[in-house]
RNA sequence: UCCCGAGUAGCGCAGCGGUAGCGCAGGUGACUGUUAAUCACUUGGUCGUAAGUUCGAAUCUUACCUCGGGAGCCA
């Protein structure tokens, strides 16, 4: 016999129909009139089935009265009209078989109010709640959305690599790549000023790796060839961030697009964050009145008005002039120049405007030596999304195209050119005005579900200190 | 990494110098087409770790660890 999923089970065009469903007990309540009732759910939706399992089961004594929550069980009967209050539909078990116990002497997780700290202990048990179970499914509903967002506009979807040599990708702290004995790393002999270094000529890639920061720059490569294409894929930053935003390994999606310009980037940003919005809205109704309900009641009310308003934009240059002639008291004091804080960006998304703002053109001296430079000669083509709540949930911008101009901005970065040849090829051979952005995934199940930490959004947490399951 | 705050029963918390408490969960019993069921009784704790002050420390001091809020870095 084909096995029924709860979410199937639950509508009414199921009554009458005989199935076999299995899952796991949340919850089970005896009545004395000679029968219980059990809560099944599979994970398929929010809502538990109500099992109706009687006396007259052979094994209702020696087996159902002694299932607690967290058992598994697998049950065959008749779906009927449910006549208690709270569900239309329940199951007449004409039988139930236990699959595995739970003592509930031990099981964690018991019918009452738990903290979301104590679930991060337990996490391959957390998924069994509703707020977990919940959260994997808008984050599949997500990716989904990603996926079908770029691929009905043909983008091709490109795997970047996870291990990198290229040293200075652009943002933060890397992890090391290496499979040298770290009690006895090669050091190189001999005589010279590099005496004494690490030997990574020794190590497996012949040189030292890296993991990947993120995949832009591979992705530009293939942008300049197949015209519009994204990466999505797992990112790490060895950053010591002890936050409620950051996590040491998330999740990015960056596109790339050939002949577009700062305009379109902005655009793509919009639509494609109203599409996920719209998406996550329209397949995931049930666990969205939960997290309104639960976690955030202002969830679904903040995303249908996103989805029905177009998003501010405005340029750094007008950001800063807004933050100075808004009278707010500001713990770090606003100029032209300076990086925008944290205060600043709440302001302008949570105060000001209430909805995403999307601000460009920034000063040079604090965005990446990619971005396109102006003819101000002082601003870059950047541009960041930012949310009520998350903050940044995109950073993107137009890329440097001009040969020249690019091999300058590195040189004042720092950076040798030298080390990105391959990058400056793809200007050299028929150079394309183009951009892009990441968009961080976790932010955006955070934000689209109203949680409040970014560790309770991925299933395993890895950030500083934490590094278990 | 910096600034605050917190670690007491399986979980959520109170106690803040004088022999460890409440709620929930668990157990037992009663009751009921029940639904976070209800009612009665009940098991359960080296008070984050280590040192110190004190006749006496969960309570005061110091260090460390972990967690939370905020900041920086950013997605």
């Amino acid at each position: 016999m084909k096995q029924t999923r709860v979410h199937q089970v639950l509508q009414t065009e199921s009554i009458g129909k005989k199935v076999k469903l299995a899952g796991w007990v949340r919850t089970r309540r005896d009545s004395k009139g000679g029968f219980s009732f059990i809560e099944l759910n599979d994970g398929s939706c929010m809502k538990s089935v109500q099992i109706l399992a009687e006396a007259a089961l052979s094994n209702y004594e020696s087996e159902v009265l002694k299932l607690g929550i967290g058992s598994s069980i697998e049950v065959i009967g008749d779906v009927v009209e449910s006549p208690g209050k709270g569900q239309t539909t329940e199951v007449k078990a004409e039988s139930v078989k236990v699959l595995g116990y739970a003592d509930p002497q031990t099981y964690p997780l018991q019918k009452k109010g738990t903290s979301m700290e104590f679930l991060r202990s337990i996490a391959h048990l957390r998924p069994r709640t509703n707020t977990f179970g919940a959260v994997a499914r808008v984050r599949n509903e997500i990716c989904r959305s990603i996926h079908n967002f770029f691929q009905s506009r043909g983008f091709l979807y490109i795997n970047t690599p996870i291990i990198t040599a290229s040293d200075c990708e652009g943002a933060g702290q890397m992890f090391n790549v290496t499979t040298f004995d770290l009690k006895d790393v090669p050091r190189i002999s001999g005589e010279g000023g590099a005496k004494g270094d690490i030997d990574f000529e020794q190590d497996f890639f012949g040189r030292a790796t890296h993991l990947t920061v993120s995949g832009q720059l591979e992705a530009e490569i293939y942008a300049t060839a197949l015209t519009n294409v994204y990466t999505f894929g797992p990112t790490f930053r060895a950053e010591n961030s002890n936050t409620s935003r950051h996590l040491a390994e998330f999740w990015m999606v960056e596109p790339e697009m050939a002949f577009c310009d700062l305009e379109g980037d902005m655009q793509c940003a919009e639509d494609f964050l109203k599409t996920i919005f719209n998406d996550v809205m329209t397949n995931c109704g049930s666990d969205m009145e939960f997290f309104n309900e639960r976690i955030d009641k202002t969830v679904l009310e903040t995303l249908k008005h996103i989805v029905d308003s177009d998003f501010v934009r405005i340029s750094y240059t007008e950001a800063v002039d807004i933050l100075l002639k808004c009278g707010e008291k500001f713990e770090f004091p606003v100029s032209w120049g300076i990086d925008l804080q944290s205060e600043h960006e709440r302001y302008l998304t949570e105060k000001k405007f209430k909805k995403p703002v999307i601000v460009y053109d920034y000063p040079k001296d604090i965005k990446a030596f990619y971005m396109r430079l102006n003819d101000d000669g002082k601003t870059v083509r950047a541009m960041d999304v930012l949310v009520p709540k998350v903050g940044e949930i995109i950073g993107g911008s137009q890329r440097e195209e001009r040969l020249d101009v690019l091999i300058e901005r590195m040189k004042a970065c720092d950076l040798d050119p030298e080390e990105y040849w391959w990058y400056l090829d793809l200007r050299k051979f028929g150079t394309v005005p183009h951009a892009g952005f990441g968009l961080g995934l976790e932010r955006t199940v955070q934000f689209v579900t109203g949680m409040g930490n970014i560790r309770d959004v991925i299933p395993f947490p890895r950030a500083p200190k934490t590094a278990d399951f």
